[in-house]
DNA sequence: ATTCAGATGGCCT
DNA sequence: GGCCATCTGAATG
């Protein structure tokens, strides 16, 4: 267990509800290995799509197509999309329903000078789902519909947020009743998150 | 500090 | 052709 790409974590909790999921993720270290690259950071910011009820998923109404296909996977699989030229990824959650958590943010750990590389800029590595994919080498080629913790990518205890702050989720301005749902959450104070402002809480909002 | 237009690429209509 | 669960650099205040 002292192997830095072996994963301590039961990931079954991601069976049961979305939105608990969504909570429990924060803190944990996702760490990738490309080559003999390895990369990784702690979660900070996560949404949850619930699916056909939500107008904000891609799976809403139960729409499937050749871009969402993978979201009918179950929990542990991991669903990567591509928008205006970027990645983003998402952890499967719950059986037989496509819902997910799009990881929306993480404070890197390892590997900063390779995500420094990747990135083509000494900062904002990671505080948004394009650019932590990009900093962690995750692509729709590669790791679209894989398991968690099956070789390419996993998740490690990390840090535990001090506490945890819900608002409304990001770029989703047209769809009409979701966009107003509380479903964005983040490590209060973490510097690491979309749209940051103001100071960093003590130790970055960890405990 | 905040706002905004343009780039960008895959996939749907 | 048009739509995006985005990002960036430039232009503002």
């Amino acid at each position: 267990m002292t192997d830095k790409f072996q994963s301590d974590v039961d990931i079954s909790f991601l069976k049961a509800d979305t939105l608990e999921a969504a909570k429990r993720l924060l803190g944990l270290e996702i760490i990738t290995r490309v080559g003999d690259e390895v990369t990784s950071g702690f979660i900070t910011e996560v949404e949850a799509y619930l699916g056909v009820n939500d107008k904000a998923a891609h799976t809403f109404g139960g729409r499937r197509n050749k871009k969402n296909e993978m979201m009918y996977k179950p929990y542990g699989h991991i669903y990567v999309y591509t928008m205006h030229g970027h990645n983003c990824m998402n952890f499967l959650t719950t059986e037989g329903e496509p819902e997910g958590i799009l990881i929306r943010a993480v404070e890197p750990n390892m590997g900063i000078d390779v995500m420094k590389e990747r990135r083509g800029r000494d900062i904002n590595l990671t505080d948004g789902p394009g650019k932590l994919t990009k900093s962690l080498g995750i692509k729709r080629s590669e790791h679209n519909g894989m398991e968690l913790n099956n070789g390419v990518l996993i998740v490690r205890h990390g840090r535990t947020p001090a506490n945890i702050l819900s608002t409304p989720r990001i770029g989703i301005d047209n769809k009409e009743e979701a966009v107003d749902y509380p479903y964005r959450f983040i490590v209060e104070g973490n510097p690491h998150v979309s749209r940051f402002k103001g100071k960093a809480a003590a130790n970055n909002g960890w405990k």
